[in-house]
DNA sequence: TTGTAAGCGTTATCAT
DNA sequence: ATGATAACGCTTACAA
């Protein structure tokens, strides 16, 4: 069977004995046309099987309604969730989302936002990636004026509206609550400190630890990139120390399910021997036994917030005078991997 | 600071005193142009900072090297698994992905399907919704010869090459296990007949207990949309029955992990009073307590194959010859909500 | 090996 | 209220 041909609003503006601009007026429902023609070409577009041809529409407007989003990975909880707030109010404005995952890969990321960027997005919602250190990438899109938010992974010198929660509250909040629960010696497992995140939590932790008058054993503060393995490096890593750790403060919940799972095989227990608090509430750790308690982040929320900015921002056609950063709050969720018994 | 303007091969050929045609062809290392105004060229563009309008070149190839994704929800390891695959091999042919969600709703994913229509993506990827019975969204595709491949949650009917697994021997192993351990009462938790993966689920649960020679009680056979709170309401209602089972083949993890937890908070033990059998292997099928014995499904492979299929058929521009329909083995992982103590 | 010119399907400007 | 025409930025016969 032959394929339909493509209609054009010049096949349907033969058809009706009009003008293709007529057609093009009337399908956008352009108040100058009458509402008869408007009926009729509606009418006929239907039946001829019409449906624009959007690239063409968007090198002429030089807009594709289109929202570009790079995230890490899409396969985490908190990132699935940030899109789906992006989602939720990007469909309801007439916006598409495209997404990409970067892998944490900075040539992967580099490629996605060249690739997003000659598609012209109209802007652009982004989590640099644990290797991102170098931003060529992204000036392609100040340098056009293409409207940039961050969130969570942010990157402090370049001037856009960013969205982070509370990385060092959440932190010191979580060592804390270990402290609370008269722990002496707590270890911390960490991102890369590239990333502000990692780096804030970590100084999160270090504060809580100082304000509560109690030591940090340098070699009990671990950076890698929170995978399972990196985790299982680490708490390896952290039992050859000669102090071992009462409590151990994970910049993630991957790595904390790491800690938990080889202290259980090593016969150490969790919390007994030693606590744990992970970040960032994933699925799983209300399920792990013990429970992980962890810092859950309001991904949708912060999604929601992102696509807000972003589409403000391409509404309007000045910069903005100044660019926000939007912190929203974490919450502790105390769970058994770290309650007193 | 006003934006960099737009540098077209125009502007390119305007500095060099050369004609546009010829820029294009250099930058497409069109093999007639001279090596040496290649580079020329080649070096500036580089220096002009010339990025590519893909939507001009686009309109005029009628190609966007581009392909759509749609599933239901990206942040299910198996979907994500396939959206690996997929990437996986696309980005090494020089395709983009653009990935889409339907949140098992069909109204957004003929409106997903519409748009990615109208952007008029290469070719199309796609495992339907729980709510997808009717099929004109994607008829659009097909009219227009546009390559389809299925994945997983196909559409029989609808010619098109088809990436499946093997669903019913999948079941039938799971419930045959149970078998194995001594249980002679297994109800099944069930998804919606329309979808041909539970229907197939389902047949292969029923034949295994047949050939075994055992009865089914209908009571015990629920169809549901498969989330927690619908396996929470399957759980209750089959421990409301008159002969409760002794064994339970859930068509997903989600459902098989509602029945864990329910039945450990109501004191029937896994998997000695009940054993469970789940679908998907999710990640946190082995963290929970007891661990959830599963059907493993090769997503990675799957989305590679999809997308090989897909590309193949986007190159060739007669229509294949007859459509395939690939059968991927599952695997039996046995792990504790199942075992025979 | 390079240039000229037409055209992809739409929208915007200017007429009528 | 509608039509004619040019233009968006690129590719590609065809010509030179």
């Amino acid at each position: 069977m032959a394929p339909k041909p493509e209609i054009t609003i010049h096949d349907i503006a033969k058809k009706l004995n009009i003008s293709a601009s007529t057609v093009s007026r009337a399908l956008k429902d352009n108040p100058l046309i009458s509402e008869a023609t408007r009926k009729k070409i509606k009418k006929a577009a239907i039946e001829m099987g019409y449906r624009p041809n959007v690239m063409a529409a968007n090198l002429r407007t030089r807009r594709t309604n289109t929202i570009g989003v790079i995230v890490p990975l899409i396969n985490r909880h908190f990132f699935s969730s940030v899109i789906s707030g992006i989602e939720d109010v990007a469909y309801k404005q007439g916006f598409a989302v495209t997404i990409s995952q970067s892998n944490d890969k900075l040539e992967k990321e580099s490629t996605i936002a060249h690739s997003l960027f000659s598609n012209r997005v109209d802007g652009l919602i982004l989590s640099i990636g644990m290797e991102t250190q170098s931003y060529d990438h992204l000036k392609l899109f100040s340098e056009r004026n293409i409207p940039l938010v961050f969130f969570d992974r942010i990157v402090e010198e370049i001037p856009a509206h960013k969205i982070v929660v509370d990385d060092f509250g959440g932190a010191y909040r979580a060592t804390q609550h270990l402290i609370e629960q008269g722990r002496k010696k707590v270890a911390h497992i960490g991102g890369p400190l590239n990333l502000q995140i990692y780096a804030k939590r970590e100084a999160g932790y270090r504060k809580a630890i100082s304000d509560a008058g109690l030591q940090i054993n340098e070699n009990q503060i671990l950076h890698n990139s929170l995978t399972r393995q990196d985790g299982l490096n680490a708490i390896k890593s952290i039992l050859k120390t000669k102090e071992r750790p009462d409590a151990i403060f994970c910049a993630n919940d991957t790595t904390a399910l790491s800690a938990i799972i080889h202290l259980k095989e090593r016969g150490i227990k969790v919390p007994e021997d030693i606590a744990i608090v992970g970040f960032s509430n994933e699925p799983f750790s209300e399920l792990v036994t013990p429970s992980i308690s962890t810092i859950k982040q309001p991904g949708f929320e912060m999604g929601q917030k992102a696509a807000e900015l972003l589409i403000k921002q391409i509404g309007s056609k000045t910069k903005p005078k100044a660019y926000e950063t939007i912190m929203m709050e974490t919450e502790l969720i105390v769970r058994n991997s770290s309650q007193r018994k």
